[in-house]
DNA sequence: AAATCAAACTGTACCGTCCAGTTTGATTTG
DNA sequence: CAAATCAAACTGGACGGTACAGTTTGATTT
């Protein structure tokens, strides 16, 4: 973390940063214009240019840390499990932890902004798939591994079952909002009981035998 | 299904959309340009514009027109249940069908289409939406309300579990295929046994008590 | 007679560059 | 310490070049 020195020149471009993120998530790539960027962002469009050399390059600047930014932040908020913490316990927590941190507009946004230009910049796709879907699927299969030792979890494929896991918990919320937009994502109560029943289907297939 | 004529007029239509339809899905909407769509059609750009009026018109037609198709064929490969046959053979072929249907790099690509124009076209989101998930959703619910009845599922809200078994089998696939690219698409062997699992999921949360 | 063609044309949008003059903040000088 | 100096960043506006949706025209084909 650089410790951001309030002069001049950083604060235009944050400014500038702020402004096309706004716009290319909104618009996608094409449609956002440099002159609207300088414009909204208070800046003159030759300051932009020579911050950022070219709209690919600011497009690619904002896209890659927003991406990298959300895969952290998961990351911080749930801990792997500890020796004798109950799954139910872990799977719940993560589920509506990674639903709280991904069903938000912006990320929904992000998502169908990288969608949309994974033929211009397939780059960004096999990002944004390491830093979200691939993460999480990584850390749930540490997890059964753990869980497998203890008996608490029964899975010949460990990262198959952590993907059916992550994709119990996002299938529905993210596909509905890649498609309906942001008013499909469900309120806080009603991710929080798909979460419920996601880990119960979960543990009904892979979990301890009774 | 009206008879298409093998006129001029139809010939001249049928080369257009075909020749918009692969420029749309691989590049989307703005960068397509209609005099490339003139050009591949073997067509003059008058034409065009005469069939179709504005670009916005033919790129509506064609994405309602695929999405509309693609709905379409589900419906008639997979039969809805009738008495006495095991849920679990339903599910399994029902799985199995909508898999080898839905993913092909066609449907993948539209389906990326579709999310990228999402702020501009609204209209297309929902209709895929429709005509995808939410038609399969509706036929699994249905399925699942029969097999309530013989006690061979037990849901207390059906369409819920109609959405996680359907996100079940597409969660991994469709997603991996969005951000990653139609070479994530899985071969038949695998999209088989991600099936069978799925349903081994599913009967295990909801399925009769042993 | 209707459909189609090729080609030129219109109008507009927009990326990226250029440039003359101004602002800013740090450094040097008297 | 205050004035002078300086390099870098910034402004505003103009502009070249290109791309492209949609129209017009006048000839050709079916």
């Amino acid at each position: 973390m650089t410790n951001p020195v309030e002069t001049r020149t950083t604060r235009k471009r944050q400014s500038i940063l702020a402004a096309a993120t706004e716009l290319f998530l909104q618009r996608g790539f094409l449609a956002t214009n440099m002159d609207e960027v300088a414009a909204i962002a208070s800046v003159s469009k030759q300051t932009v240019y020579t911050h950022f050399g070219t709209k690919e390059a600011l497009f690619l600047e904002i896209v890659t840390g927003m991406t990298g930014e959300a895969g952290d932040e998961l990351e911080g908020q749930v801990a792997d499990p500890v020796d004798g913490r109950p799954i139910e316990d872990f799977l719940l927590e993560f589920a509506e932890q990674q639903l709280a941190i991904v069903m938000t507009p912006r990320l929904m946004q992000l998502r169908r902004l990288v969608i949309g230009e994974a033929e211009r910049f397939p780059e960004l796709g096999k990002r944004l798939h390491a830093k979200g879907p691939g993460r999480s699927i990584g850390r749930l299969t540490k997890a059964f591994a753990h869980y497998s030792e203890s008996g608490d979890v029964e899975a010949e494929d460990q990262r198959a079952a952590a993907s059916f896991f992550n994709w119990l918990v996002m299938g529905e919320p993210v596909n509905d909002a890649m498609l309906l937009g942001d008013r499909a994502i469900p309120d806080a109560d009603a991710l929080r009981s798909h979460a419920r029943e996601s880990v119960r289907i979960f543990l009904a297939a892979y979990g301890r035998r009774p």
